[in-house]
Parts: C-alpha cells; structure tokens; sequence
DNA sequence: CGACATTGCTTGTCTTGACAAGTATTGTCA
DNA sequence: TGACAATACTTGTCAAGACAAGCAATGTCG
C-alpha cells in the first residue's frame, strides 16, 4: 500500500543527482510544456494545494530553474517561466522518464496496466465519496 | 497514482476527532496486538525506518498511550506497550477500521480486489529492483 | 580478552503534505 | 458606487518520510 511512497523514494533518488526531488522534477517539466503556468493550474497536475506549490516554486525559484512573475492581467496571478538552465535540465529529465515508466511496469501486460488504473480509480472515487462518521 | 496520499488524508480525518493520526492509529493497534513489540519489529509494519518510528513512539508517549521501556535481554532495545488510556481508543479504533475498509472497496469484486493487490505488488517489487542509472 | 563491526535507537536536517489564517486583487450585486 | 464575497497566493504550524551522523549495547573473531 506504500507504492506510492516507494515510487517517489526511488525517483528522488533518480533525480538527486540533478539537484532534485520528483515533486520539483515534475512542477520543472509541467512548467516547461505549458509556458506561463499559474499555480493554480499546476495544484492539480501536481496533486497538492496551492500552499505546496507556492512553496515548491520558492525552491525552484532559488535554484534558478524557473522563473515567476506577477500576470498582467490578472495581478493576484503569478506566471511561472523555466529559465535556459532549467530547460537544460527538463531535456535530460524526459530522457530518462520513459524508460524509468517502462521499468516500473515489467511484467505487466497493457490489459493489466489499464486495469490498474482503472481499479485505483475507483478506490480514489470512493475515498472522496467517504463521509465523516465518527467512531 | 496519489491514491495513497488521499487515503491518508481521509483516514487522517477520520481519526482526528480522536486525536490521532493514521500512522499514529497504526502503530497503537499494532503494538495493541503484539504487547512488548520492539521499534525496529514496526519498521517493517508501518512501511517507514526506524527514525520515523522513534518519533512516533515520542508522540504517543507525549499523549499517554504508549510506554517505552528497556528490554531486559537486550538493553538496546525498547519495549512498546499501550498503556489502560491508549487500550480505549484502540477498541474504538478497530470498530470502525472494519466499516472504512469495506467502504473504500465498494463496487469491487472480491477478485477486482486481490487483483488490485496482486498488481500492486508486481509495481512494488519493479521498484525495488530498480537500479541507479543516471540520466 | 580486546579490537572491531553490528545492532537498536535517537537526533538533526531537508522536503513534502495538509490545514488555517492572512494579504492583495478582482468580481458581484444591491 | 460601495459593501461584500470570491480568488490567487503567501506564510505559519504540525506530522511524516528519507537520509546521515551519532551513542550505547551487543556480537564476532583473532
């Protein structure tokens, strides 16, 4: 029931040698592939609140990687930008993320991998269906 | 693929009225079952390392639920047992675990269910074989 | 026996996740 | 227009997870 936790363990070990966690690899690359990202819009990609992204940005802005400015048109908006060495590193990290996907799912046929998906979607579903009782 | 952190959130929420976490409900029960059990026997069981349980086992100790004592055979080792307060709330505990479990599985068949887990298992066990290549 | 490694645990640091409270900006509506 | 709500983000706090370094007790082996 841990997978979760032992994927993100083992891709933060991947991606330590760049100076990264997984969290910070995946904001780096959503980032890349849609310029001008609020964090609003990355909050669901990222599965976080808005309180975890803001702080992600913090560490990414400090290592240089992205950048974040106030939007035009909407001040309370912030546009986040990857900077050339941030983009140097998102072309090394995509590289690497096929095969790491390929890896993780050995043995398992594409029925099995759709299945997967789909009975994880329904306990996910089910999670957010639960109400409160109390014991 | 968060699927494990939302299930923390809501049993996080379930369990707060009680003043408990999942992990701290987890390690009560556990050593509820298994009176005297050593830190290093719930590594394993709680799917975390020794540094995490230390704290743990800090916080219900703070909380009164919980005693740490010297083992008498080897005095490097300390022997977890859930004091009369923390026995209460491992019955109320156990109660509704039952009624959670059911509800997170609603519309699976029993074997959907061990599907689930087999395929689980399988990502699990790629993840450790995984080995450090560096992009 | 004595040097040395091993084991069991603790503590410090960093990152993340969730929640609450706060600020600034924008939207709504009487 | 002006009160008021809603939105976008920031910051503070706590719990966890992972890693590294350290201490005391125990094992091992020459």
């Amino acid at each position: 029931m841990g997978v979760a936790r032992e994927l993100r363990t083992v891709v933060d070990r991947q991606v330590q040698p760049l100076g990264l966690t997984m969290q910070q690899a995946e904001l780096l690359v959503w980032t890349h592939r849609q310029r001008g990202a609020t964090p609003t819009q990355l909050t669901a990609l990222l599965l976080t609140d808005d309180a975890g992204v803001s702080r992600l940005v913090d560490r990414l802005e400090a290592k240089g990687l992205i950048t974040r400015t106030v939007a035009g048109r909407d001040r309370r908006s912030r546009e986040l930008r990857v900077t050339p060495s941030g983009r140097a590193l998102v072309t090394r990290l995509m590289r690497f993320a096929a095969r790491g996907n390929e890896k993780l799912l050995v043995g398992l046929s594409a029925r099995e991998t759709a299945e997967l998906r789909r009975l994880l979607q329904r306990v996910s579903e089910n999670l957010h269906k639960m109400p409160l009782d109390t014991p």
